[in-house]
DNA sequence: CGAAAATTTGACATGACTCAACTGGAGTGG
DNA sequence: CCACTCCAGTTGAGTCATGTCAAATTTTCG
C-alpha cells in the first residue's frame, strides 16, 4: 500500500531512506470509502491530506445557482483534499466524494508539516506537486475562458481519456461547466461531422 | 530592493540568517522594464524566475482565434514566469509583458534549485508560494465554468480592486474571457441596477 | 492639434440554457 | 419472467447571454 506512495514520491524525485519512509509510514492511515461515501463535506474543517491509491472521487462545489461544479476529477496516484481549509482551519466549501469504491491513504495535514519539518526534502515533494498542479490549472483557466463547450469537451476526452470512460456524461457536464443536455447536444454534433 | 524580497520570504513564516539572505541577495539580479516591454516571449525558453517590487505585468496567451487571454496581473510584491517553460526547457506559450514601468528581482531558475539544495527551507517558502497560487486558480476556474460575465467582473473588481483601477477595461475583458464591447454593456448594465 | 487607440452603441447571429417530454436501460419485487 | 420505477440520456421549442461586425464617440498621447 504505502509503497504506492513511496513510488509516487520518488518520481517527484525525492529518494527516500528507509528509516524516512518509516517516519512517513507512522503517520499515514489507510482507508477504504464506498462509491458514492464522502471523504470531504461541505463546511466542515478538512484535516487530512488525502492520496488516492485506487478508485476514483470528484472534489466538486455547489454554485449559487445549486448546481454541482466539479473542480477536478482525482483518480489513483494523485492527492486530493481541501489545501484552504486544511491550511487556514476554516470550512469547506468543497464536497469530495467516490464515483467508485476507492482505497486511499491518509495524512493529517499537521503531520505533513512534522513530516517537512523532520525531512526537509519533503518540501521539495510538495512544491514539485503544486507547481504540477498549478501548471494544468493555467491550462483549465485558459481553456475555460476562451473556448466553446464543444472546445472543452474535446480537450478533455483527449487530456483524460481514462476518466471519461469511467464517469457519466452529467459528471463531464458538470466538469466542463455545462449542463447534461448541451453536452447531449455537442456529442450528437460531433459524431455527425465525424462520420462525413 | 531585496530587503522587499525578503519581507516576502519572511511573510510566508521562512525566517533567513544573514548568511542565507546573502547567499539568495548574491544570484539575484535587479532589472528595470518599460511599459510595453516584454518580461517573456512565446516561443523563447523561460530561464528566470521573477519577483516584482514596482509595477504591473501580465500573463497573457493567444488563443486559436488570434485573441489575447490574460492568465495573471502579477503586481508589485507577486512572483511572475513561466513554470512549464522553465521546468522542462521547453519554448513558452506564454507572453508577460509591462503595463507599467516596472522593476523586479530576477533569479536564473537553475539557481533556485541551488538555493534549495543549500537553504532547505525555502524549499518550504516555495511550497507555500504555490499552495497560495493553487488555493486562488481553485476559485478562478470554479468561478470561469459556473458564473455569468458580469457575475465574473464583480468578482474581479471586489477581489482585485488595485488593479482593476490600473488596468483598461480590454486588458480586464482578456482577463474575463469576454470581448471588450460585452464588458463595456455589462458596466453600463451594472451602473444602471445599482443606480435605482 | 491631430492621429491612433479605447470605449460605447446598434443590429443581428449564435451558443448555451431552461423547461418539458420522451426513450431506453438497470434494478426491484411480485 | 414480467411489470414497474428510476435514472441517464436525448430531443424539441423558446429564451437569454454573449459574440460579431460596423459605426460613432471619447480619450490618450506624441
Amino acid at each position: 500500500m504505502v509503497e504506492l506512495l513511496f513510488k509516487n514520491i520518488l518520481s517527484k524525485g525525492v529518494d527516500l531512506s528507509d528509516a524516512e519512509k518509516k517516519l512517513i509510514g507512522s503517520k499515514v492511515e489507510f482507508k477504504k470509502y464506498k462509491k458514492r461515501q464522502f471523504i470531504l463535506q461541505q463546511g466542515s474543517v478538512a484535516s487530512y491530506d488525502v492520496f488516492i491509491i485506487k478508485g476514483l472521487a470528484r472534489t466538486y462545489i455547489f454554485n449559487e445557482k445549486g448546481q454541482e461544479n466539479i473542480i477536478s476529477f482525482n483518480p489513483e496516484d494523485w492527492w486530493t483534499g481541501d489545501l484552504y481549509s486544511s491550511h487556514f482551519k476554516l470550512p469547506s466549501a468543497f464536497n469530495i466524494d467516490c464515483l467508485e469504491d476507492t482505497d486511499v491513504l491518509q495524512i493529517k495535514t499537521v503531520e505533513v508539516e512534522s513530516i517537512c519539518a523532520a525531512i526537509p526534502k519533503m518540501n521539495q515533494y510538495y512544491r514539485i506537486l503544486y507547481r504540477n498542479s498549478l501548471i494544468s490549472f493555467y491550462a483549465r483557466v485558459q481553456s475555460a475562458i476562451s473556448k466553446t463547450a464543444s472546445e472543452r469537451y474535446l480537450d478533455f476526452i483527449k487530456r483524460y481519456p481514462n476518466i471519461e470512460q469511467r464517469v457519466s456524461n452529467q459528471q463531464i457536464a458538470a466538469y466542463l461547466g455545462i449542463t447534461p443536455q448541451s453536452l447531449s447536444r455537442i456529442r450528437s454534433n460531433l459524431s455527425k461531422t465525424a462520420s462525413l
